[in-house]
RNA sequence: GGGGGAGUGCCCGAGUGGCCAAUGGGAGCGGGCUGUAAACCCGUCGGCUUAGCCUACGUAGGUUCAAAUCCUGCCUCCCCCA
């Protein structure tokens, strides 16, 4: 592919390039000089639930390497034990190596989803192969490299040192394990979010040390979550994980907003099919274009993204499943559609008193519908409980053999009873 | 080593002796509306066959007719000084 193309392509919803113009030169001196370029993304094996804002950097290397270009993960395996400092107004505690070498395992599981696993394009390298034995002499070169002005300029560190918190000194050597974690890889490029700005580009300021050509810095924009305004955080709320059932994560996907915050009108869906999804710009142009025209419909533009990000973690089978799932579950009503979706369970007990009525509350927390029978009432007295598709308003009611239980739209089960 | 502060329901966070199962926000749940599990509106949100009762405000005791609120020990976390 010609090198504009590929720029094109490559920066296509990027927050940011720096220096500007150096993807340009990388890609035309790689082309020149008939190379694979080596792009870098650092990965923190700190958290092990991943969720799709963390598929964003993910699926620009993926591009990268559907371009001839090599992919390199670096697991920050050593680094872990430090905690990055970026945008954290604490210390991060310190992680085990158990627990970091689980935390590892559970990512490349993730990230061989949706990376190229081919050995040409894609190298592994866990950091402490080269940070676990340097010694203190090679320490102190590196560190000198780097100014403490230079360090404090950073608004994380900045703020918390204004602000009187503390500052471990350790904390202090993150950007500079990381930046030498370029230097042993000699990357060309590296990857990151937009708060991994100045670890990136510190990586560029030693390899410049190091005589070699500094890497240019990508950064991608932090992904909304399904609120549509804050970045996707467990601790917000508004994550979908990589780990989530095929249903569930079929249905948080259908649950973005169009919008994103002041965006237009469709910005979410189309920002899903960029960073979330790794989509090309010219299909996101096209989609865009037909959502504004009214071609597509938002509901099946959303329905075809969730399809494949679940296709894309979970399987296609499991994508179509879950799509067949939410439409039994939302799009159709009545009976019948319940009927289908509805898992079947049987109780071991027989809830009915010898008058054949059973107080329902009970018989909810024992389907495991409700988490307790107070809140079996409650849904009741809300009107949200129907029984064999009639509402039952009731808290005792004569129950047959075999009947079936909704509640509110999601919960669904055929409940049968001991005869 | 010395000094100070804090621990409240799923989370954040009010509450400083009775009016507290405990304000408010978020999440969750139910209803309405809708192209959607979006947005918005309403309701609900410890447990219990519930006009009542039980358990709860770090933990163990104590004072009091009455404690999340006062006292003491213990545990945990944080900050400042050295």
């Amino acid at each position: 592919m010609n090198a504009k193309d590929q720029i094109d392509i490559l920066s296509a919803g990027v927050a940011e390039i720096l220096p500007a113009e150096g993807l340009k030169k990388k890609i035309l001196e790689a082309e020149k000089r008939k190379r694979p370029l080596i792009v870098k993304l650092g990965v923190d094996p700190t958290a092990p639930d991943l969720h799709l804002g963390h598929a964003v950097p993910l699926r620009k290397l993926r591009q990268f390497q559907d371009l001839g270009h090599k992919a390199v993960l670096i697991i920050g395996d050593f680094t872990a034990r430090v905690g990055d400092p970026s945008g954290r107004s604490v210390t991060r505690p310190a992680l085990t190596t158990d627990q970091v070498k689980a935390n590892a395992k559970t990512y490349t599981d993730q990230a061989f989803k949706i990376l190229d696993d081919d050995p040409g394009k894609l190298e592994i390298k866990y950091n402490s192969a080269w940070l676990a034995s340097l010694d203190f002499a090679k320490l102190l070169e590196l560190t000198s490299r780097f100014t403490v002005a230079g360090l404090l300029v950073r608004d994380d560190f900045m703020k918390r040192y204004k602000s009187e918190q503390m500052i471990g000194l350790h904390e202090f050597l993150y950007p500079v394990m990381q930046a030498y974690d370029s230097v042993e890889i000699e990357a060309d490029i590296e990857l990151g979010g937009t708060d991994q700005k100045f670890n990136l580009l510190a990586g560029r300021q030693l390899q410049e040390k190091y005589e070699l050509e500094p890497q240019v810095a990508l950064t991608l924009p932090l992904l909304e979550g399904t609120d549509g305004a804050k970045k996707m955080s467990k601790s917000y709320d508004n994550h979908i994980g990589l780990t989530f059932e095929a249903a569930d994560m079929f249905g948080k996907v259908m649950s973005i907003p169009d919008e994103a915050a002041g965006q237009g009108r469709f910005s979410m869906i189309t920002k899903y099919y960029q960073l979330a999804l790794g989509s090309l710009p010219d299909e996101v142009a096209s989609l865009g274009a037909k959502l504004e025209s009214g071609e597509l419909h938002p509901r099946d533009a959303k329905s075809q993204l969730a399809w494949q990000i679940v296709a894309t973690y979970l399987g296609e089978k499991s994508a179509e499943d879950a799509k067949a799932d939410f439409e039994a579950r939302f799009k159709v009503k009545g009976k019948d559609a319940a009927l289908q979706i509805a898992d079947k369970m049987k109780l071991s007990k027989d809830p009915r008193k010898p008058d054949g009525t059973a107080f329902l509350p009970h018989v909810l927390k024992e389907a495991g519908l409700v988490s307790s029978s107070s809140e079996g009432r409650r849904v009741i007295e809300q009107g949200g409980l129907r029984v064999d598709g009639e509402l039952e308003g009731n808290l005792e009611a004569r129950l047959g053999n075999e009947f079936l239980i909704e509640i509110g739209k999601r919960k669904k089960k055929i409940i049968t009873l001991p005869s």
